[in-house]
RNA sequence: GGAGCGGUGGCCGAGUGGUUGAAGGCGCCGGAUUGCUAAUCCGGUAGGCGGGAUAUUUCCUGCCUCGAGGGUUCGAAUCCCUCCUGCUCCGCCA
């Protein structure tokens, strides 16, 4: 959520964010709400510290007076309840205009608060604009030694590369029939050394993280509450793509809603709180099942372990100061980690500088990581996929938008420090997706004799053994 | 699922209708004292939202908030209702 104050300080700003992203938004009903909103809440202010004032006066009186009636008998009883009664009635003289100032002030806030949710964070002014993820910009790529995503799998490696769908049927790793079977379209199951695989990926890049980076570990919720969703930024826009368990309709007190990703319940975690500055920044990884509807999606990436509706992901996040540079420079350093950890397995990647019609609304500023996936792609001149980059991390920047939502405030100055709390900054990124980055990882590391080698890292998860297959 | 007890400021914890937005303690900040440190003493220290003044530093002022929302009342942290939530016991169970 952005800054009422600031917007209304600057209009312009918040209106060039959403022409930037591409959002159509209303910032002039926005501002009119709260215009009107500001000035009942005002008029109804005045009017009830006169009632206070009023009140103040009169309730010891009446008390007093009570007391007295108590004892009192005859004429001298008449006279004191008389008195009670004309000092009870001078506050209600103003009851009925305060409140109908306050129904004014009601009828107004529902609106203008949802409305606000819509409005989107204004990109940097250093994200390229555009229309969508065909806008989005390179920054560099990376390939392991004698490999070159650009010439192709073929041509680095000698020999013509299955695709992931063939490795994981002729290696017995994934049976997306009896996942279909199990649990509709998008579903599958990993088997055997598939659903090994998964877990040693997963552990070491869980564990890459605690113990290289200083990450602390949470297990979360995956099914949270919608204020947890609205408080993240996922919703109301993304509320097609989230899964809904309908409680309330059973009796319960509450709907729930199954995470699409960790940095829900990792963002939650201190939702209402000021915390300590000292304690800052705040680093918080997790392994986590993942759901999402992929509604729009239809017909898309429908086959393999790409796009389906269940996966398991380790995400990484850092509750910062409110400062940019300091912003800047953790979301430089949480990039880092994936590239770190990418190249530990060997995996080609490149950068994309997001542009601003693809960043969202809570976005700032995004960084997306695609692993080289050879078996992806448009077929080239042979029949055969040309290899293509695949979205596999996302690198979100979001200033204070997140954590406003949320309520999550420091206080400058050290803990019991004086002055007013400040809104944390808020980062997030992934570490590592699965079963997604299993298809680079089986595609990039398979042999010519149709064996997978087993990146050196992910070894002593799978046994010590080198290859599948 | 049944029964009971709770939810108060950064934290702990008093407070059952009238100067209580809230005792006390911890923590923190400022000052005093102490030849360092510890200890001691004094003072300060909730958040949100408005309005006004002003050197973008800061000051003044009002309203709201004692889990959330509604109600009773001249007046609610205190009484009533609904919801959320924590704990204990029983039942069930991975």
């Amino acid at each position: 959520m952005i800054d009422l104050k600031a917007l209304r300080d600057d209009p312009a700003r918040f209106r060039d964010g959403c022409a930037r992203k591409g959002v159509a938004v209303d910032l002039d009903r926005v501002l009119a709400l709260d215009a009107q909103k500001r000035q009942h809440q005002t008029r109804a202010q005045e009017l009830k510290a006169e009632q206070n004032r009023v009140a103040k006066e009169s309730g010891p009186q009446i008390g007093r007076l009570q007391g007295q009636l108590k004892s009192a008998q005859g004429p001298e009883r008449d006279r004191l309840a008389a008195e009670i009664d004309a000092l009870k009635a001078r506050p209600a003289a103003l009851k009925a205009e305060i409140s109908d100032l306050e129904t004014r002030v009601n009828a107004i806030e529902p609106e203008l608060a949802a409305l606000l949710l819509t409005v989107p964070q204004p990109p940097d002014q250093d994200v390229p604009v555009g229309k969508g993820s065909e806008d989005n910009i390179e920054i560099r790529r990376w390939n392991p030694p004698g490999f070159d995503s650009r010439a192709g799998f073929a041509a680095s490696r000698g020999f013509n590369p299955k695709t992931h769908l063939d490795l994981v049927r002729d290696l017995g790793l994934a049976d997306f029939e009896r996942g279909v079977k199990i649990g509709g379209t998008r579903h599958y199951v990993l088997t055997g050394d598939g659903a090994r695989l998964q877990h040693a990926i997963l552990r070491y890049a869980h564990d890459f993280m605690v113990d290289r980076h200083g990450f602390t570990p949470l297990t979360v919720p995956v099914l949270v509450r919608e204020e947890m969703m609205v408080g993240t930024g996922f919703f109301p826009a993304g509320r097609e793509q989230a899964y809904h368990i309908e409680e309330v309709r059973r009796g319960g007190g509450y709907d729930v809603f199954l995470t699409g990703t960790g940095e829900v319940s990792l963002m939650g975690f201190h939702q209402d709180e000021i915390l300590d500055e000292a304690a800052l920044p705040l680093k918080y990884v997790t392994v986590s099942t993942c759901f999402r509807r992929e509604a729009g999606a239809a017909g898309k990436d429908t086959a393999g372990l790409y796009r389906i509706h269940q996966f398991e992901k380790v995400e990484q996040v850092v509750i910062c100061r409110a400062d940019e540079a300091e912003s800047r420079a953790w979301h430089a350093r949480m990039i880092g980690f994936v590239e770190e950890l990418l190249q530990s397995l060997g995996l080609p990647y490149r950068l994309l500088q997001c542009c601003t019609g693809d960043l969202g609304v809570k976005n700032a500023d995004m960084v997306d990581i695609e692993c080289f996936m050879p078996g992806r792609g448009e077929p080239g001149p042979d029949g055969r996929p040309r290899g293509a980059y695949g979205e596999t991390h996302s690198a979100s920047r979001l200033y204070d938008y997140q954590c406003r939502r949320l309520n999550m405030r420091y206080r400058p100055g050290g803990a019991g420090g004086q002055g007013p709390t400040v809104v944390c900054h808020s980062l997030n990124n992934t570490v590592a997706a699965s079963p997604r980055i299993l298809i680079p990882l089986l595609e990039i590391h398979q042999n010519a004799d149709g064996s997978v080698s087993i990146p050196g890292p992910l070894r002593p998860f799978m046994g010590g053994r080198e290859r599948l297959g």
